[in-house]
DNA sequence: AAAACTTTGTTCGGGTTGAGAACAAAGTGA
DNA sequence: TCACTTTGTTCTCAACCCGAACAAAGTTTT
């Protein structure tokens, strides 16, 4: 969309957008600062300033200490400015949440639904909690997170076909008066962490979400990776090994290893019947079986970021599920694998860290795309709706 | 570097940017098709016209077919406009050519070198090489393309420590008086393949270096991708395997398995004491042995690609080395591994190709890296020196 | 063949943007 | 109290792109 303009409008989104961003990674700044900040002459910086008080994302704050003259004005973004909505669109289950510009969940909502199988009944209920969720203060918009890849705002047909027909954001776009945008969930978590979690101001990085599906949000020079044709990071396929049939039909593939379900089946070999979950029995026992069975998924994720690191040379590596959640060794075997590889590889094991964004990270992510725009593009905030 | 320009100076660079590119893409337009094809007023084209004359790189060509009106006259880039020259600093050889604006070629010369160990040697004959090739033409600069990593216009000392103290790129632009730019070489083969061969105008791509070693160039959204600090890309030491120990200490590298020394050994098994070196024999023998090297070789390598295409999605991979140039069979092997692997991939094997451009596929990519520049910033057309 | 029309490219006045100088505001320090 | 420093604003100017008017160079119609 920034590829149209060539004219002095696109000098001044840019340096609205440069401005605000800095505004907010600084967490408050005074006009003499950016001026220096950017070499961009005071005057200019004043200008840029009030255009984004008018927008209603900016405020002055307090007065800092004098250096020795008038004291600067503290420029702060203004948390209540505008408000976004994400929507984490699960296979099985929706969450909705609202969040204001710094990040503070006000309200969420959450079902339980088999959206894969009911588009029809998915897109209503998202309609619904969505409404119910909106306040008075202005929205921005709407985020949606899906667990396949994205295209032109259409979920991909070949993993959802019953999705097939349903243009996801146009539809909503239409219901809802909003913008609405539509990402993939391991971006979104990617997107998340950058933020408002353990990778603020990191330009290369990877988030990896192992859950049911194993996927990566790929950060490249402070850009999602999407890909030819949005299918980047489909981390769930990447083959590890010859051994293990995976859901794809073929073998080897690292969901395989260390996808739920098949560590659920690996409990349930061991323990027939058990009433255990998962997790619980990951967590509070601590046999040689379940020792087994984190060591065999630690070491097949550690092939898969081996060669992610390989390829990627990110700066660091987030891991996001229950397991690396809940189970603490886990993080601790993987580091352990990990280090026995790549003698090369620039990348430490301590750049391996656990997601501290908690359970709503691809909610939380929707939500976030929006603010992704808006402050690429400042002057979407005067659009907004009630 | 263009990040540090806000005003309208950065306008400017820009649309001179999008022209020229556009002019180049084209093959030749008018200022009033270029002006539609931006949505940009007719005059603006023609001032940004004006500066391309003047910058030396754009001409007047012939004039179109009127179309019931005043016949368009056409702009076309000016092959002899400027020159740049490209050196493909191997780990024992040197390759310098000299190359106008048009991907001509205008000379070339090479040397036999152990240059891992003997960097000062080899600067001094790069210097001699590059001297050599001079002519009274203006000089836009040169590029290096290096086996290794680069950081900041220096050799990633880890995999070249006798380069440790050597600071490529203040020395030679300080002793040849000319722009100089560094980069890695499989990231500058993909380079010359998006300028001259079969990736012109992909913007996702993958190029695979197969030589001694094993490396890749990726390009996205237009992009060469770096990474944190400039080591992405480094396909060689992907795991695909428990089997085969590699030089880097580990077992299971791809490099271990379809680098030249290993393929070599495999053939020097069969034959002891063998005078056919292992292209020809490839080439010229059609034993079961050589079906079995090359299909162990291609089985390995698409592990690695089926990797690479789940990751980055790219639209394209294209290989390059002397095996996929010189033994048609092993494309053919490779693509029935690929197809039998990735059912939901969106490539298709098709989309494997050999690289077009030749043993100097290096070389021209560093050459090309100085356009690269220039055309994102057409100001540095000014500053050529004779 | 001349007039009307179409398309291309240039010239010139106007609006937006950032720069820079001058100035006002608001502190510190001798 | 008065000089000094630093911050933020105002105002004029230059660069850039736009759009309208115009000139150039064809084709089509009469």
């Amino acid at each position: 969309m920034t590829d149209s303009i060539y004219d002095t409008r696109l000098l001044r989104q840019r340096n609205l957008s440069r401005v605000l961003k800095t505004i907010r990674a600084t967490e408050g700044i005074s006009r003499a600062d950016l001026s220096r900040h950017f070499g961009m002459s005071r005057s200019s910086v004043s200008s840029l300033a009030d255009q984004l008080f008018e927008l209603g994302v900016v405020q002055e704050a307090h007065l800092a200490a004098s250096s020795g003259g008038r004291p600067p004005r503290v420029l702060q973004l203004k948390p209540n400015g505008c408000m976004v909505i994400g929507v984490d669109l699960g296979s099985s289950h929706i969450t909705v949440l609202s969040m204001n510009l710094g990040g503070n969940i006000e309200s969420m909502s959450e079902v339980q639904l088999d959206c894969q199988n009911q588009p029809q009944l998915a897109l209503q209920t998202i309609v619904e909690m969505v409404n119910a969720l909106r306040t008075k203060n202005p929205l921005l918009g709407v985020g949606i997170a899906v667990p396949c890849p994205v295209v032109d705002g259409n979920l991909s047909e070949q993993i959802l076909p019953k999705w097939k027909e349903i243009h996801l954001q146009s539809t909503l776009e239409g219901v809802l008066g909003v913008r609405v945008f539509v990402g993939n969930d391991a971006n979104l978590g990617a997107l998340a962490e950058r933020w408002w979690g353990s990778c603020k101001g990191v330009d290369d990085f990877v988030f990896v979400k192992m859950a049911t599906g194993v996927g990566a949000g790929l950060f490249h020079n402070g850009n999602i990776m999407l890909g030819d044709i949005g299918y980047a990071g489909e981390l769930g396929h990447v083959p590890i090994s010859t051994e293990g049939l995976c859901r794809c039909g073929m073998k080897g593939c690292l969901e395989a290893h260390i996808g739920l379900p098949h560590l659920n089946e690996r409990i349930q070999e061991y323990i027939e019947g058990t009433e255990y979950t998962l997790l619980t029995w990951l967590v509070e026992e601590s046999s040689s079986t379940t020792q087994d069975i984190l060591r065999d998924a630690a070491q097949s994720l550690s092939i898969a970021l081996s060669i992610l690191v390989n390829l990627l040379n990110p700066h660091k590596i987030v891991l996001w599920g229950p397991i690396p959640q809940y189970v603490p060794q886990f993080i601790e075997l993987l580091r352990t694998s990990m280090s026995s590889r790549d003698p090369w590889s620039p990348i430490q094991s301590e750049c391996i860290e656990v997601s501290s964004l908690g359970e709503q990270a691809v909610a939380i992510g929707a939500a976030t795309l929006l603010l992704e725009e808006a402050f690429s593009n400042p002057l979407l905030f005067a659009e907004m709706q009630i």
